[in-house]
DNA sequence: TCGCTACATTGACAGACCTCGATGCATGTC
DNA sequence: GACATGCATCGAGGTCTGTCAATGTAGCGA
């Protein structure tokens, strides 16, 4: 059970719908990958934070929102960002964190299209 | 970091999208469950494999196509039954398995609506 | 009833995950 | 240059997860 840990931006880009005929076991490795990145409650919470927010958001704001530790909110950050899930923008000592938005469509992809209806 | 385990079937009936305003703990916990549920390779072809199956599935058919034990196979059509996305129907010894169409067409709302566009 | 078949469950183990505190590394300020 | 700040990374801990072999359970047929 090794699944993998880093993504490129661009995997994100070719999800391969659940309904797609045989997929391959590559492609199932991607899109758990994605989903492992938001099966938790806390990254789940930053995502509908970004959602919400008109501006990108640093990390010093998360970590009373969520009630963790810094070191934890960038671990929780990073495995977002190794999806493609979250775009970030270094701002001299600030790390902005924002939402992508095509990340996110692209994935709303791999339920509706695909003939699950 | 302890998460609910069995979420009833009504809970994906439910699902709150990302993008809703100030989720709660409880809200970020549920859906996490169903993303947990999604996040193993294995258990993404099981769905993709029922999505692409006309009749229902038993498990004997899971393993070959799998590469798993028996008892494993059970151990992940479990999972993705605990949060609503699988149907079992006995029929018999047999056991077959079934993709809950509404389950899915529920988590694609919950990127699609709520102002991601 | 007995045996067989198809599944579910259990126990055990290795590996992965989440968390925190501590440390390291830039950047900005004095 | 010295210091403070914001963030990333590391090390250690406890917990959870995925896997198999073995066992338990229910239905079917002889």
């Amino acid at each position: 059970m090794k699944l993998v840990q880093e993504i490129p931006l661009a995997a994100v880009a070719c999800c391969t719908p659940v309904a797609a005929p045989d997929i391959t076991a590559e492609q199932a490795g991607t899109l758990a990958a994605i989903f492992k990145a938001l099966a938790d409650p806390h990254r789940v919470r930053i995502v509908n934070l970004l959602a919400n927010a008109a501006e990108p958001v640093c990390v010093c704001d998360f970590m009373p929102q969520l009630g963790l530790s810094q070191g934890t909110v960038s671990f929780h950050l990073k495995k977002l960002l190794a999806v493609g899930l979250l775009e970030r923008e270094q701002r001299g000592t600030w790390a902005y964190y924002s939402l992508n938005r095509d990340g996110l469509d692209r994935l709303a992809d791999v339920f509706g299209q695909g003939g699950l209806t």
